[in-house]
DNA sequence: ATTGAGACCTGTCGGC
DNA sequence: TGCCGACAGGTCTCAA
């Protein structure tokens, strides 16, 4: 559990074992850690935020293959147990050192991941957060917000899912799952769900229900199979449904939906 | 301004 | 058996 490891506790050492991650590392990063707390862990978008004493922000982004490896330091420097078969030590390109004795190591083997610090006020102002939209599990969002962000979007309503300016930490999986429980087709015009002044017709209403319960039900069974991704050419999984799932590209993304419910 | 295409990165998988 | 291309993910940059 990173939480638990980090909140709290002093950054003792910190240990890079390359230059970039997606992105390069900021000038100091070793420095601007070591000795600082973490005094709050936060998540927003796809970025976890953590707030250190100094009033700067640690802004890390998993990409698609980082993850962190918590663990207890045996030794006086970064000395760590020896992993297990999955985790491949070649690809731990970060290693923190925490006042508590934990080793927090952030592996990620495609490197699609990044890590930066935002000054003391700089949050709001950086270039990661900037303009992002509204949480979809926050009361800021719902039909009326998903319609205004769409209404004058020419491009497809599934790909609009994906601009995190309309919605904040949507990806590819379930933006697909989304359209497909809301029975909304992905290549419908995202303007389309709402009238020509921003307001939310019912399929707005539909998709911003779907988003809310696709997202909830993947946080509380992150195990839980999907409905239509990576799922062509099986049937849809509506019981009422006879049709079968197809895979169509959309701006450069796989989309996975049923013809016949999906309208 | 809006939209699309390409780049980044590496492990995996299908086809020859 | 090995090679080679396609593909996956999120976001940034560049161009139309």
């Amino acid at each position: 559990m990173l939480a638990p490891a980090l909140t709290g506790a002093r950054f003792d050492a910190v240990l890079l074992r390359r230059a970039n991650l997606r992105i390069p590392f900021p000038a100091a990063f070793e420095d601007r850690l070591v000795g600082q707390a973490v005094t709050a862990l936060t998540r927003r978008a796809k970025y976890l935020l953590a707030t250190l004493t100094s009033g700067e922000t640690l802004i890390v982004h998993l990409g698609m293959s980082g993850w962190f490896r918590v663990e207890r330091a045996i030794g006086p420097a970064f000395e760590a147990p020896p992993v297990d078969g999955d985790d491949d030590p070649k690809h731990d390109h970060v290693v923190f050192r925490m006042s508590n004795g934990m080793l927090v190591t952030f592996n990620d083997p495609r490197r699609f991941g990044l890590m930066d610090l935002a000054a003391r006020d700089g949050l709001a102002a950086h270039a990661a957060l900037k303009g992002l939209g509204p949480e979809p599990l926050s009361t800021e969002f719902g039909a009326a917000a998903l319609a205004r962000a769409c209404h004058r979007k020419k491009i497809p309503i599934k790909v609009a899912l994906l601009d995190q300016r309309v919605v904040a930490g949507v990806g590819n999986i379930y933006a697909s799952e989304a359209q497909h429980d809301a029975r909304i087709s992905p290549k419908r015009r995202a303007s389309a769900i709402a009238t020509a002044s921003g307001a939310p017709r019912p399929a707005a209403t539909a998709l911003a229900a779907s988003i809310v319960k696709v997202l909830t039900r993947a946080i509380e069974r992150p195990q839980a199979r999907f409905k239509v991704y990576e799922r062509d050419g099986t049937p849809c999984p509506r019981r009422t449904c006879s049709g079968t799932i197809r895979r169509v590209v959309q701006a450069g993304r796989s989309t996975f939906y049923c013809p016949v419910c999906q309208r």
